[in-house]
DNA sequence: AATATTAGTGTACAAGTGTTGACTGAATCA
DNA sequence: TGATTCAGTCAACACTTGTACACTAATATT
């Protein structure tokens, strides 16, 4: 038997769940209502409201959600990786896996990230900035980073979360169309970051 | 007076004028309605007919316009340009220009880049496959960029564009917080775009 | 001058929207 | 056991939505 507050965050989840399942459907969030991600959780339009009192706020949750699980992510990497040579090659394996099984997700948030409300796209600029801080202290302790000072540091680990994240839109467009890209995808990636992590080896202020 | 096809081009500007103005206040793309486009348009919602079937379609041919309007700039900017040491920052610099000079039309690429409908996300994408092609002939006569093989010129071409262009909301966004955004806006970018500039002249395959 | 074309109007309709307020019944607490 | 809390229901509201159809009047064509 569910205790009461279990069940409210069942379907709690259920909701933002049929938010992501619409927008892995090919809508877009900011034009989802509210009635139809009720009717697909299975829930009545007024029950939304014990959850969340706007279509933003469940969108804020999700972007916390997200942030949650890549954290989780990171931090397993990390642990099993061990910083080799072919660093990138691994990191971006794992994340294209990652938004691959992930593909709501990360439609809401490319689509977010440009197109939803004011306080949507603050919150998930920074949830980049957080990881580029983890990103940034991670790759200090790299041999090739002994040079660089912290605030360019800073720099090159926001470029890279940045472009990393820009380049997703076309990983989910294109895996739909054609299942192999996604080794195309990869490494093309893989060459764009070499380029970079080059230019970062040779960076001097 | 004015021709009766005259007439009719200036009803549709002011259509698309009007979407894009919506758009440039916050409003999403794909949740604008064609009533309200027209009604700002100051026209009645059935006349909308008379030009587009579809927001889509109004959407597709914004993304044209915007298209003639960065060829034009790209040809002006060339001839008058020069390309001497300091190419980046003088590109960056006219752009972010252009940018905030045309914001609504940004604004909506932006948007549509990652959450317009698949025909349109796909008609953006053909947009930047086409300056990164002119980006990657222009650049190919740089003396930096003898050695460079053309497929990896291409790489080195698109990763520009795609990072110039995904940096724009940034740039919108925090240039409407503090003014003196734009500024260092450009800073960082010319920092990062030498840092990439700087892997792609050590490039090898 | 008579005719055909067509951009823009006006009306109408069925369907969907967010939000309100009063309600029910089972889980929780006293 | 009896009282309370509260997640979910139901009905109703005022409004907005896309689109069909018949119409008008000014322009273009013959």
């Amino acid at each position: 038997m569910l205790s009461r507050e279990e069940k409210k965050r069942q379907t709690r989840k259920s909701l933002m769940d049929a938010a992501l399942g619409l927008v892995g459907n090919g809508d877009n969030f900011s034009s989802i209502s509210l009635r139809e991600v009720a009717k697909n959780a299975g829930v009545v339009p007024t029950s939304f409201y014990r959850h969340f009192t706007d279509m933003e706020e469940l969108g804020l949750n999700v972007v916390d959600d997200l942030g949650m699980l890549l954290r989780k992510l990171m931090r397993n990497t990390r642990q099993s990786g061990g910083y080799a040579e072919s660093l990138t090659r691994s990191s971006i394996e794992v994340y294209t896996d990652f938004v691959c099984q992930h593909r709501n997700y990360f439609y809401f948030m490319c689509q977010c990230r440009t197109g939803g409300t004011l306080a949507l796209r603050s919150a998930i600029r920074n949830e980049f900035k957080y990881f580029a801080n983890e990103l940034a202290s991670d790759i200090r302790a790299l041999p090739v980073m002994t040079e660089i000072d912290s605030q360019d540091l800073d720099m090159v680990s926001q470029l890279l979360v940045e472009f990393v994240f820009e380049s997703t839109i076309d990983l989910l467009d294109l895996v739909d169309t054609s299942p192999t890209y996604q080794k195309e995808f990869i490494e093309q990636m893989v060459k764009k970051l070499r380029l970079i992590w080059l230019g970062a080896g040779k960076w001097r202020s």
